[in-house]
DNA sequence: ACCCAAATACTCCTTGACGAGTAATCGTGA
DNA sequence: TCACGATTACTCGTCAAGGAGTATTTGGGT
């Protein structure tokens, strides 16, 4: 079995597809997926780059082909990809379509600990974000239509695609986030308003004492589950 | 000025809120936050938390105050959170609201991959993965629906709604995916699956000699900008 | 009275990410 | 023609994340 840990980063798989058009040495690779923009989506730079190939050598996936030097420059060694390479490469990508992952988004543990904040503060920052987040789409609009423009077919630019989907759904739900604070709809804001209140201070988390039911009680030697 | 480094790791953001309710120990945080099932939202096991507790020390966030031992078990040292930390943990977390981070998602790296699968392949792992959106929705209802009924307000679940607003999201996006692909509809079908035809193979990337609109030109040195 | 599983409270070590650094060569404008 | 900045192609050291391990104690059943 192909251990777990041995796919965690998606820049192996990255290294896998470009060999699958032709052999190149690790430079190369990351001028091509430079050049196709891939490094918006998949986490490059050369210091990660020559250990995960190392790591793909020893694991059989793809082989050293040969090792030029051009003058006295530091030699290239051009790899190409194992018929072991192919298969894992074929179900590392389908794995990774077909079986949602958890991910730990930046903003979900900042909703997570929102109470930490006094509520007008935290409302003047979700105003920012809403903000930002409308500039950040209206941008990501004229890229995808100046790619179209350029006759780039969709196929090439669907992780954009996708990451504008999830950045509307962000920023609706930003926009009633606000409106449900500002119209003191949230339930649970009388708490947290009585927190900050001067003079406040009592009855922190009189809700933590109930069982959550989002926490499952399972894993007890992992925390982490 | 806070070091950018200093902050790349929620945990110690965690630690800070709990140290704003009350001192404590650092497995006690630990309990604390599994409790209110925040290890959902932000990484958190042991070995990280202890290396993290250090580091916030270290910078005169949070201070020692006082070591206990009962029996001869391992001694726990309480910390409290200084008026440094006070101001670092509100300015950290507003600033995790305001600002949009960019995130590398797994799904996003496997479809800007997605023409290294043949179409049928891609297309049934796709299949699949709307079908594990589907029921994680539903799980993901049940549990929202269950809080609401125990009583937990809706400020100390906001983390929930979001993702299930990304996930929907996402189930909306695959959905539309999957039917213009069996429609022929995607823009650069044709291409990808003359690739995988018997007797292909030529062509491959001929779209990639294009200047690509989403690239930026800046950055030369650092390669991941 | 006793046994075993779970909880308490950490420690340690291996991996691996990341960014800065290096050294040679190529291009290009004055 | 020649300086100088960009490009080519990698190397190295640091630092943090994460999982497995450890030693003690509490609790619950028989």
């Amino acid at each position: 079995m192909t251990p777990r840990s041995a796919r965690s980063n998606p820049l192996a798989l990255a290294v896998l597809t470009c060999l699958l058009e032709r052999p190149m040495h690790p430079y190369e690779m990351a001028q091509t997926l430079r050049a196709r923009a891939k490094h918006e989506s998949i986490r490059l730079n050369y210091g990660s780059l020559y250990g995960v190939v190392e790591a793909l050598e020893k694991r059989q996936l793809i082989r050293a082909r040969e090792t030029v030097r051009a003058g006295r420059r530091p030699e290239r060694t051009i790899y190409e990809i194992t018929d072991a390479g192919l298969r894992e490469m074929a179900d590392w990508l389908s794995e990774l379509v077909a079986a949602p992952t958890k991910e730990y988004l930046q903003f979900e543990a900042a909703l997570s600990l929102l109470p930490a904040l006094p509520p007008d503060e935290a409302l003047a920052a979700l105003k920012q974000r809403r903000e930002s987040l409308e500039i950040e789409i209206a941008l990501l609009d004229g890229a995808v239509a100046a790619a179209r423009a350029h006759g780039m077919p969709r196929l090439f630019a669907l992780e954009s695609e996708y990451v504008q989907a999830l950045r509307r759904a962000e920023l609706e739900y930003v926009e009633r986030l606000e409106k449900d604070i500002e119209s003191g709809e949230l339930s649970g804001l009388d708490q947290w308003r009585s927190w900050y209140a001067p003079g406040g201070e009592r009855d922190l988390d009189a809700h933590a004492s109930d069982e959550i039911p989002g926490a499952d009680p399972s894993n007890p030697s992992s925390i982490t589950s």
